[in-house]
Parts: structure tokens; sequence; C-alpha cells
RNA sequence: GCCAGAGUGUUGAAAUUGGUAAACAAACUCGACUCAAAAUCGAGCGCUCGUAAGGGCUUGUGGGUUCAAGUCCCACCUCUGGCACCA
């Protein structure tokens, strides 16, 4: 292999990573089986849908992410399990289909192929014997069996309710699909349309499924997103009864403190009890009509006239405030939700905007309950510390953020404080809630003008433009007209005086109401009325109604059909086989009609992880010993897209799953992390139609997969969007020609300098740490350093060339191998040791101490390690540049900090 | 509107507990090699004053704390992502 000169062949990356793809394969590098006594992880990447435009170049930035952690877990001893397989059912295969006429399975055949040869050519250690699709009838069988636990156990069932249609599509919609009113896949503004649906009764987990992030390693803004998105909220259902009716209208609020000041009360259109009380309702004519109206409004529609609020007032439907007695008018408006908390609120004017709005519109009366009378707001920051003191004694101090309230009787004398407080610094107009004075500050004046009077906001502008205020600051108009902040209770009978936030639940029970929480998570529709997916293994029996198929007929196969289009009437295309809707009851072995519906491309995926443990497995989903063994996911890294969407839902699944004891942990996930997306050339986002889409395959054919891998890690942090650039990558082959080069100037008993060991083992540390929090942009910037420095040595001690190949090795695994056998290693590279830093040799012997003067770096000294100040002193004041900003001076002060810093204040 | 996150050279970006801002790359300029080009190697590369030595300034804007601020505090501006009539 060493041939005289030493000189090294040239790097042929072609020659070198077929090499040992096709090694890893033949000796099966990355195939696991279950080891009790090797301590398991088990890495995750989300599977990828095979579109038929191939791999994307972004699916290669998290697949090497994953790839790089799965092998540094490998080589620090544990039993990895990596997986890969297909998302397979989904639109655009079905679309594709129906444009070529090809069956799905085909094209899903197709593009795996294609998937796979891709993925192989970017040497990935994947488990490969693992490969799962969910489009197989081996894994929907699955699918299909957990579905029908749920709809044993009535977390499945049927309801006819309004669904996001989709009129391109012709598909159903999960709210969690509707983007803006608008399709999530194809941008087709979404209808509303009745339709009877498959649920999933995800909302019983609610409560869990935010709790329990508390338990789990995800990112911070993935948990934000989550619990936004399950939208837990703690508030009071209070209710109103309805004079000459046994009914009550049950409304549900965060804000009880405000019962005092409700002026009417609205239902959502969709409301039953407008139908119920049709005999009362003297308008209902027009109360239908308005109703029907709101029903058509698409999404869209609906918040375009976010503004303008509409409704009709139920006459002759009378109820009463349950404390103050008060007749109360009742309205239907599409501002209230049908579907969020009971469908129906209390309208409360003086605190809400949008009451407020109402209210201003059909001249409704407005009852200030809140006071902000006997508050003030003051900028805190320009204020003197003294006055502080000074304000305790006339009132109550609340400080939040930069402002603070304070609860006082004696406003003016408060108002006349802080004006007189003011310390240096730019004005500030202050605009919030109902602040009654418009005040502003300047270093030579102080103005105050009365915010209720239309003369002196006129004059507040006038003065605003006269010292030079931006227009858009002077423009008051959108100050909010309702008081939404905390405040004092006033016209609340027995609660007067006292502050709003501490009467919540007293105010609930005096009012005969109760404490209750609310979720804004809804459940989720389960049914699409399309070919592409798993068939719902359910018969229609006139006689016994819904029946689940007995798990010996399971898996329901897809039939053949010569049409894949969805029906414009919204029926699934398998209504039309009759042959296969046709069927006999499996209870009562009467005529009866198979589900037609098929389910969401998310059903296959809620579960997929689960079946990697087990992929062969035709007696349950996965063995017991197995999911024991492997589960949960030690590492799941994925796109923030899916948040909401398949994160949420699997968590739900495996909950469901655990609580039937079918899995052994309540989570899936230990930890979750989220990757950016790659941007094309232009900054926008990768698309055929713009032509910015980058092939993976040609950058491989040209540079080499260690090249692509590295300059995908090096791009730019891991976690945020970065613009694809084809110019940089070539920086990154250098790096790796380089550490190819270096091969020449290998050693066997040569001894590295300091310098060279000191780098060596700093470079394993950073490489080692930076993996663990996906730094790995900086990890490849550390490892090009010390490349760099390698260069600069006429030779280079074996084991440091090793051990730095190793520790490169996860990123560019195939120079790494080839090199590890040019240096007469036996084994794969794969099966070496994670190398470890000696914690002596990080540090130097030598420090460099920066010289300041007055803050100023003017000079840099060379000490020796942890020298005290003295010596540092003595040192730094010999340096000639440092003599030359101190020699006149006096210094009076001399600050140091150990092998850092010293500086000297001089005057 | 609400909730997150981010604003640093020509560009992608680095910067532990506050301690040399711009590491590592890319682009660019000059030089070496070459008949020439590519590749490779070497030098330079924030702005500004200066022939130079050397100085001053610089992390969205404005303040503040500190011997010292990209980093901490306050306010403001802009961008990105998520939610959005959620009572």
């Amino acid at each position: 292999m060493n041939n005289k000169t030493n000189k090294p062949a040239e790097y042929n990356h072609t020659k070198i990573e077929k090499k040992w793809q096709k090694f890893w394969e033949k000796n099966k590098s990355f195939v696991v089986k279950e080891n009790p006594k090797k301590k398991k992880f088990y890495g995750l990447i989300e599977f990828p849908y095979p579109s038929g435009d191939g791999l994307h170049i972004g699916h290669v930035r998290s697949n090497t992410a994953m790839d790089i952690i799965c092998r540094k877990r490998r080589m620090e001893g544990y039993n990895v399990l990596y997986p890969i397989g297909w998302d397979a059912f989904g639109l655009p295969t079905e679309n594709s289909a129906i444009k070529t006429g090809v069956h799905p399975t085909i094209l899903t055949k197709k593009n795996t192929n294609t998937f796979r040869k891709q993925l192989k050519s970017i040497g990935f250690s994947f488990d490969w014997t693992r490969e799962i699709n969910t489009s197989d009838p081996k894994y929907y069988k699955w699918t299909q069996w957990i579905f029908l636990q749920f709809f044993k156990k009535g977390l499945a069932y049927k309801k006819k309710m309004l669904i996001n249609w989709c009129p391109k599509c012709k598909i159903g919609l999960a709210n969690e699909e509707v983007v803006d009113g608008k399709c999530e896949r194809c941008g087709a503004t979404v209808e509303k349309r009745e339709k009877e649906q498959w649920m999933l009764a995800i909302t019983k987990y609610a409560d869990r499924l935010e709790a329990d992030l508390a338990e789990v390693n995800y990112l911070e803004k993935i948990k934000l997103q989550q619990k936004n998105w399950i939208g837990k909220s703690y508030g009071a259902e209070l209710w109103f009864n309805i004079k000459n009716s046994e009914e009550k209208i049950i409304v549900f609020t965060t804000r009880p403190d405000t019962f005092y000041g409700v002026t009417y009360v609205v239902l959502a259109p969709e409301h039953r009890l407008i139908k119920e009380l049709e005999s009362q309702i003297q308008n209902f004519d027009e109360v239908a009509q308005y109703v029907k109206n709101a029903k058509n409004k698409s999404e869209i529609e609906r918040t375009a006239e976010n503004k303008e609020k509409t409704g009709v007032e139920l006459k002759g439907v009378i109820v009463k405030h349950p404390i103050t007695k008060a007749i109360i008018p009742v309205y239907v408006s599409d501002y209230v939700l049908g579907h969020y908390g009971t469908g129906a609120v209390m309208a409360v004017p003086a605190h809400d905007d949008r009451d407020y709005a109402f209210a201003k519109k059909y001249n409704l009366p407005i009852t200030e309950v809140i006071s902000d009378k006997t508050k003030i707001l003051v900028i805190s920051r320009s204020l003197k510390p003294e006055f502080y003191k000074k304000i305790e004694k006339l009132g109550t101090v609340v400080k939040k953020d930069w402002l603070i309230e304070v609860y006082t009787e004696n406003i003016d004398e408060v108002f006349e404080l802080a004006k007189n407080n003011f310390i240096g610094g730019p004005w500030y107009i202050h605009s919030e809630g109902k602040i009654k004075k418009i005040l502003f500050h300047s270093e030579l004046e102080n103005k105050v003008f009365d915010w209720n009077s239309e003369n002196d906001i006129n004059s507040a502008k006038e003065y605003g433009r006269k010292i030079g205020i931006k227009e858009e600051q002077l423009d008051f108009s959108d100050i909010r007209q309702a008081y939404v902040n905390d405040g004092i209770m006033i016209n609340s009978g027995k609660f007067n005086g006292r502050k709003n936030t501490e009467i919540m639940k007293e105010i609930t029970e005096y009012a005969g109401g109760k404490m209750v929480t609310t979720y804004k998570l809804r459940d989720w529709i389960f049914s699409r009325q399309h070919y592409w997916g798993e068939p719902i293994p359910v018969v229609n029996c006139p006689k016994c109604g819904l029946v689940a198929l007995p798990e010996k007929d399971l898996p329901l196969k897809l039939p053949m059909v010569k049409k894949y289009q969805p029906t414009d009437n919204g029926e699934s295309p398998l209504a039309l086989i009759s042959k296969w809707v046709n069927t006999k009851c499996p209870q009562c072995g009467g005529k009866a009609k198979r589900e037609t519906d098929t389910m969401p491309n998310w059903a296959g995926s809620s579960w997929y992880y689960l079946r990697y443990t087990d992929v062969k497995n035709s007696k349950n989903f996965a063995g017991e010993d197995k999911l024991k063994y492997w589960t949960p996911i030690d590492w799941y890294n994925g796109g923030m897209e899916h948040v909401t969407l398949h994160l949420l839902y699997s968590r739900f699944w495996h909950k469901f799953l655990f609580d039937e004891k079918l899995v052994p942990t309540s989570e899936p996930y230990l930890k979750r992390t989220a990757h950016g997306f790659i941007l094309g050339e232009d900054g926008e986002k990768m698309s055929k139609s713009r032509g910015n889409v980058i092939n993976p395959d040609e950058v491989v054919k040209n540079l080499g997969a260690d090249s692509l891998r590295i300059y995908e890690m090096f791009m730019g942090p891991f976690d945020q969007a970065i613009t694809w650039s084809t110019d940089n990558i070539i920086g990154s082959r250098r790096f790796i020609e380089r550490v190819w080069k270096l091969q020449e100037k290998v050693a066997k008993n040569y001894s590295d300098s300091e310098d060279v060991v000191l780098l060596l083992n700093q470079t394993i540390k950073k490489v080692t740490e930076d993996i663990e929090n996906m730094n790995f942009n900086t990890a490849i910037s550390g490892m090009m350093i010390f490349t760099n420095c390698l260069e600069n040595q006429n030779k280079i001690n074996k084991e440091t060339y090793l051990k730095f190949i190793t520790i490169l090795s996860p990123f560019a695994p195939h120079i790494c191998e080839e090199l590890w056998q040019i240096m007469e290693n036996k084994k794969s590279i794969v099966l070496e040791a994670w190398p470890k830093y000696d914690g002596t040799k990080l540090i130097s012997s030598k420090a460099k101490i920066v010289v300041q003067v007055n803050g100023k770096v003017r000079s840099m000294i060379e000490v020796k390690m942890d020298s005290l100040q003295g010596e540092v002193e003595k040192e730094a004041l010999k340096n000639e540049d440092v003599v030359k900003w101190t020699l006149n001076s006096k210094i009076i002060k001399t600050i140091f900090v150990k092998n850092k810093i010293i500086n000297f204040v001089v005057v």
C-alpha cells in the first residue's frame, strides 16, 4: 500500500464510496439484533414520502445529522438501531396514477427503488433489513388492527359534521391540514360540506398530551407549539336560565370576574338551542337565514370579515342575569365558534374588544365593572429611584416589564410625582389600555395632555410634530376601546374594591357556576374519500350497525380499480366497486356494505417506529420483548412542520396503545429535535416550477457523497433554514482532499509537538460535544482548523492521524474507511472506539494574556499558565506598547482575570 | 393582535461564565507553477484617517450597568416561523 515515495493515489471518490458501500452491505455492518448485554440506542428520522421527484437535498441534511449521531453511538459501544422505510400512501402518488393510468403500487415500487438507490449512494448507516412500507398489506394490516382497537374502545366514531372540503383534491381535510383557509397540499380555497366522517377522539387525551410534555426532552419551541395547539385554558362555566323554558344557556369564559358586566349573550350559529327554541323565537326566519349564510361561509370569508361583526337577535328569548336579575338579550353571531367552549359566550363589551365592537354596532349597553381609574401607568426605567419609595406610601405598586402599575386613590398626586421624577433619556408616549393622559417628555420640558379631550389630542399631535416625532407614532386612533387589563372591581356588588385577579373562583361559585378546563384541540377527522390509503375495516350492517371486521379478515386489502378519481359527490372511488362494497355482516351474516372511506396519510406514520423493532412479525404489530428492548426512541429528529400533526398524532396513538398495555412506555420519543429547511439558491423554497431544485445525485457524482455530507453539515446552524450554495461546496471537497493528502506525512515513530497534541485533544473534545448539541458546523470548522495545523507539520504521528480519522468518520465515512485501511488496519472503522480526549492535555503550559489600558487592547503577552496577578502585572508593564499608554498617567485600578486579561485603568 | 426566534464583513457564518469581534469557509485581488487555462500552493481581504509607523470607529436603533458589552438591563425598529373572532 505505501510505496517508496509515500505519494498517495489520487482521491477517487466514486471508487472509494462504491467500495465501502458494498463492504458495509456485505458485512452487515449496520444490521442489529437485540442484545441484552449491550446498551441500546434507537435513533429515528421521519421516514420519507417516496415522491416521483426523488430524494430531496433536505432529506440528506436531516439523515446525515442522525447518521452522524448513530455512527458515533456505535463507536461509543451502543447497540444502534437506525431504521428506514417509506411513508407510501398519499395524494401525489394517487394523482400521478390518475394522470398516467399506472397503478399506485407500481409507482410506489418505482419510486422507492429510486429513493433506496439514492439513500444508499450517500452511505447512511441504516439497517436495511428493517425496511417498511406503509402501503404494504403486511404493514397496514396492523394499522387497521390498531384502528379497530380505537373503534372497540369507542374512540373511533362516526359523526355527521361540517368538514373542510377541498374542491380540487376532492377530499375532506383535518383542521390541521387547512392553512389560512386553504388546502395545505394544493392551495385551493377550502369549502364547508356536511358529511359523515370517521373521527378519532384525540381530545380525550388532550390533558395528558399537554401534561406529559414535562417528561420528555423536546426542544422548547416544539413543546410550546404543541402546547399552543392543544390550547389549554382555565376558566368558568356559567349559566343563564331562559324564561319559559327548561333550557339554559351555558357559557364558557376565562374572565368570570367580569360577570356583572354581561349585557348580552351570544350563541354560535351551530348552537343546538337555536333549533330547540324555534317556537320561542319570534323572528325565526331571519335567524334561520343568518345561520344558513354563516354555515356557507368558507373559513377564509369568515376570517376576512374579522373586523365587521354581524348578528341577529333572538327576539322572544329572554334570559335573566343570575345575580343582578337584569333582563339580557340573546344574539346569534358567527364571531362565536361552535366547536370551542360551549358554543356560547357571555358578552362583556366594556372589557372585551370583540364584544365591544358588536355592542357598538347593535347599540347594546356597556357596563364597566373593572376600573382603571385608580390606576396610573408610568415608564419605570426613566424614573428616579427615590420615586418608588415615595410612591409606595401612596398606593400599591405592581411592576410589569418596563412599566409599573400603581393602584391608588390619589391619582393626581401620583401623576405629579411621576412627572417630576423623570430622569434623562428619550421621551415617551405611552398609550396602553385607557390611559387618561399622554405624557411627552424630553430633557427640555414635560408636557401633559388629557386623553379625553379632543383639543388636547390635537395639541398633543402638534407638539409631537414640533419635537420631531414620527407621524405614525402620533396616530392614537388604534387605541383599544375596551379595557382588557386588570384592575379594581366596580359595579359588582359585594366584590367592589377588590382586585379582579383575586376573585375569579369566588365570583364563579357565587354565580352558581364551576371552574373548568377547555382545550382548543378538536377531534381528528380520520376519513378520506380516496383510493390510495388504508381501507377502514368496518362493515355497515342495516341490522347491527357498524361492525368491526374480525382480526382473521385483516388485512382488508385495497381492491384493484380502473379509476382512481375521487367522485364529485364526495364518495371514495371504492364506493363504485359494488363487488367489493357488498359483503356480509361478520356478526349476523346478513347483507351489509363495506366502509368505503380510507384512512388519512397520517395513519401509517402514527406507529411506524414500533414496527421497526420487529418488521416481520405476523402475529403482533411488534413483539413485546422487542418493544421492551428498543423503545422508547432515544432521539427523533424531524421537521418543524410535523410538530402539530404527525408528532401529536403519534403521541396520541402511543398513549392509547400504552393504556391498552400494548407498549411499555407512555411516551414514544424521549428526545425530539428539528432541522431547518434548505432553500434554493435564489432563497426560495425548492420546487420544480421555480427550477431551483438541486439533485443530490449530481453532487454525489461530481464531488462525492462525503463532500455532500460535509457541506450540508457545514453550511450553517442545523436548526435554521439555509440557502443552498453550489459555489460553497467546493470548500468541503477541498477539506476532504487535504485530509487525504495528509496521509503522506504520517510516520510511525514520530512525536508530535505540544501544540499538535493540545489541538488534537481540544478537537476531540469539541467534536464530541458539538455532535451532541447538533452543532455540526462548528465541529467541522474545528476539524478544518486541525487539518490546517497538520498541514504545517513535516511529519504526523500515526496515532494522531488515526484518532483524527476516527472522529471525522461519522461525517465522511467512506474516505475515512479507506484511509483507515491504507493505514494498515484490518477491521472497519465502524467498529472502532470513539477517541477519548486527555483532560490533562487540553490546556497549554503558557497563557496568552490580553493587556488593556482603559478597556482598550494595547498589547498581548505570554506568561506561564496560572501566573498570579503580581507576575503578570510586572511583565505587562515592561511591555513597550503598554508603557506608551501608561507613561504619563497614574494607574488607579488594575483588573486581572487569570489566564485571560489584565486591564489597567489610568487617569 | 398574541406567542416564539433572529438581526454581526461582499456572502454562509464563529465567538464558553461579560474578557483580543469577524474563527472556519466562500467570493474577490495579487503572486508562484503553466505556452495557456484549470487544479494546486503562497499573500491580502470590516470601515476609516495616514506615504508609513500608527490611530480612530464597528455586531439593527437609542439609552443604561461595568474597568470591560455581540453577550446583561430598558425602550424602539425590522425580519422569519407558529397561532389567530379560542371568549
